[in-house]
DNA sequence: AACACGTTTCGGCATCATCGAACACCTCCC
DNA sequence: GGGAGGTGTTCGATGATGCCGAAACGTGTT
């Protein structure tokens, strides 16, 4: 791991945080002396990485736009779910989100509108707290280390009066979700959005995202085809992704097979 | 400039540019030891910022992806835009882009779709070499540095039959646009595309963007009406941003005005 | 089973990033 | 108008750190 290399992340994820911040700010953030971490903006401002504005602060540059548009038009899982995606959400009349792990949260890479032709916001690229969204659960249940990961560097975050924050708990969610392969939400993250996932599988059996319909808590809660759909459509793409099994039956507790 | 992070950033662009590589090709490419790019992608990994496949190779991570959505939010250019953008493209009948330059070429921060409900790929992120659209040849007519560093490092790709690649007759177009504050361009990135652009300046009265039509070459390909509108649109957004004239007076050859 | 390819690890050397302090700059306030 | 505080930026010496060669590991192939 270098050292400079990973300070630069570290400089990029703050300002993902805060939209615009003072070289001073930054460096006090990272506990870091002013200097070091100019060397570092400057280098990321030369790349268009970072940009400074008018009065010196600094924020996020164009470089990584175009960045993030490479990622998706490369990224496997998203090819392959595309049409699957599209006729969830035309068979279940819900918005259809895919997600992927990162850190601690998930990161929404796809999202079919609601068929309904309302007016809806565009959510690929934003992020989650994984414990507070049915995807997250979806993919922690599967995979045990990250789970682990994530509950040893508690308190989680508590994004409504609904977030399940307790660690046993959730434990126990992961447990059932292990069961049916289904992971639900109900007003964890935002306020009014239920959700219904499924776990992704490739070709190593290992979970790499998961697949789910967010749609209104007051609609329909818990309705059995609804979640049918779901897992068939978590399975036919981890079908194309090369999975063998869904879920695969010897849940990877660590990356150690042989 | 840490040499480090500049490699960093070399590795994202490099994985940007073909979308799977291995570390092998990913090394002669940059010309450096396997075991020197192995260490930065190894960091990037662990930070999401890039992913490593089954088969070893290496892609862009979900990482980008946050940042880039952040970067959207927090642009200020498209802040002031997004009204003035949607007006246009109602009174023009065409799509708007704007775009902000980032080394030779210009990004796409914002897209207004054709207002007629044809399905249209969404084009916000996308990169197009600056001298072959409209919106690159606004920039480039008013930042002069950046139009010379451009043309020392020909040559220029020719991504039509009709791209300009020539740099006096582009020097020739580039002073006609900073007469009248338009620049135009058909079929020299997409055939079949024909665009009307103008410059965009902050508070420094530098230029920072441009905001343009797309319409099909067939169309209309020089309509006062709709590069008056153009115009206008480019002069209430640089107004927003603080600039005092439209185009300023002295276009800045170098920022060193004191 | 042996090979060939590519990825990953390891350790010594020299480079390179680091950090403190001084400089230039602006804004705000007196 | 002039000073004081807070910025961002530059510079140079120090030694920690990233760089690179070569060797080991893993994987798919012949």
């Amino acid at each position: 791991m270098i050292q400079s290399v990973d300070r630069a992340v570290a400089v990029l994820l703050e300002l993902q945080g805060a939209r615009r911040l003072r070289l001073t700010e930054l460096a006090s953030r990272l506990s870091l002396p002013n200097s070091t971490v100019h060397g570092i903006v400057a280098t990321l401002v030369a790349r268009g990485m970072v940009e400074q504005d008018l009065s010196g602060r600094y924020a996020l540059g164009p470089g990584v736009l175009r960045l993030s548009n490479v990622y998706l038009d490369s990224n496997e899982l998203r090819l392959r779910a595309l049409t699957w995606t599209e006729a969830l959400a035309e068979r279940s009349g819900c918005a259809v989100r895919v997600g992927v792990p990162l850190e601690r949260d998930i990161v929404v890479i796809h999202h079919v509108f609601r068929p309904d032709g309302s007016h809806q916001m565009r959510e690929i690229g934003i992020d989650i707290p994984a414990h507070g969204t049915a995807l997250g659960k979806a993919v922690l249940a599967f995979d045990p280390t990250r789970a682990q990961r994530l509950f040893a560097v508690a308190p989680l975050p508590k994004l409504t009066g609904r977030t399940c924050v307790d660690t046993d708990d959730l434990a126990a969610q992961l447990e059932r979700i292990r069961e049916d392969g289904i992971a639900t939400a109900s007003d964890e993250a935002i306020l009014g959005e239920a959700e219904v996932a499924a776990p992704i599988f490739d070709a190593n059996d290992t979970v790499i995202g998961a697949v789910g319909v967010v749609l209104p808590t007051s609609d329909a809660p818990t309705d059995r085809t609804v979640s049918d759909e779901v897992r068939r459509t978590a399975v036919s793409i981890s079908r194309e992704l090369g999975a063998t099994a869904w879920p695969p039956r010897s849940t990877q507790r660590e990356p150690t097979e042989t």
